[in-house]
DNA sequence: TATTTTTAATTGACTGCTCAATCAATAAAA
DNA sequence: TTTTATTGATTGAGCAGTCAATTAAAAATA
């Protein structure tokens, strides 16, 4: 039955299921069946607004990053001096909309990803940059010449937090992961402040 | 031209080609094709010897395991005091017998694939255990009370120093990360002592 | 307003390919 | 002669991608 103007609709919805049906079977063997049935269309329709799953699954990634773009860029604007913007990155990283099991696996699916696809690597090189030079020059005023590495440092623990929060087994919360972020870049500012 | 006795070489040499394919292809898109030819051999004979893909895979994801916890014992005898011990982990992480670019994303591979796998899950949750059980017994009599957090953070720090060494763009070096890990347990043992 | 035409949404059926897994055949060593 | 190593050929399943057919809404026309 069809209702015209469905077509950023269903591309939506398709996104969605995509990022729900790679948690639960990876980016390879995840199928366009999969996905379309979760999003409650024909596999068909899936190529017909995506034209192959190379892009549905491209497009996916692009949400993943909008998404925390978005979510950082709302709190950044908040934080004033350098620390509170520090801070509002880390919130950022592990805030509930970001941090869904769904969502942090699929993003997690990327990054592997990027180990073996130009494409996708290209895509996660300038967030990975953007989010490090963000952090360099917030972290400047505080610990100085210290700041490409601790940059860094905070970027990986981040990657580092986000890929055991995703493994089921260890059942770890966002909470204590931020507890932890937060006692690192305190342990550093005190380093740097003697 | 067979000679006898082949059978352990050549499931050395497929657990090794599978490292090396799957650093290629990804762990979903790698084929048994591509892993024998790679080790010199018939698909038909990787069959022969692991009796199905599945199987090779899991004895790659052994294999990974084995080396690592290896490497880790054979740092550890000599190391006499606590701080000694826990460098003696960091420094088995980024050996460069662990940390070739190969053994290093299909380590990573593993680490994805336990997040829909309750196989692999399970493999891997008890490597991280027992690493983080030793964290956190040297790290008791630096840190107190705060050694399961620093534990945690530690073991995740790794793991996300592992995922950027693995992507090609950011080409990090594995003395740039052990410096990075250093300076995040320094500076937790400095506000300790404090 | 009533009728026809165009356009968009949607799917079922189909094609061709890739790949894991099987098996029977061959070859050499013991 | 038996045992082990090895492969080419084959099978069968699953999946991406195509296409023609169907339906209904919207637009154009009478």
């Amino acid at each position: 039955m069809p209702k015209r103007g469905m077509q950023p609709i269903r591309r939506q919805e398709l996104v969605i299921a995509a990022v729900e049906a790679i948690h639960e079977r990876g980016l390879n063997g995840v199928t366009m069946g999969d996905i379309a049935k979760r999003a409650g269309v024909s596999p068909a329709l899936a190529h017909h607004y995506f034209g192959s799953k190379d892009e549905l699954l491209s497009a996916t990634m692009r949400h993943l990053l909008g998404e925390f773009a978005f979510a950082a860029r709302r709190r950044l604007v908040d934080a004033k001096d350098p620390r509170a913007r520090v801070d509002a990155i880390l919130e950022a990283s592990f805030a509930p909309e970001q941090f869904s099991p769904a969502v942090t696996s699929a993003w997690l699916a990327f990054y592997m990803q990027s180990i073996h696809d130009k494409a996708a690597a290209r895509l996660l090189a300038i967030y990975l940059k953007r989010l490090e030079a963000n952090l360099r020059h917030d972290l400047r005023p505080l610990v100085g010449d210290g700041a490409p590495a601790l940059a860094r440092g905070i970027a990986a623990m981040i990657d580092g937090l986000w890929l055991h929060a995703a493994l089921p087994t260890l059942h770890r919360s966002p909470g204590e992961a931020l507890g932890i972020l937060r006692d690192y870049v305190d342990g550093r500012l005190a380093v740097a402040r003697t």
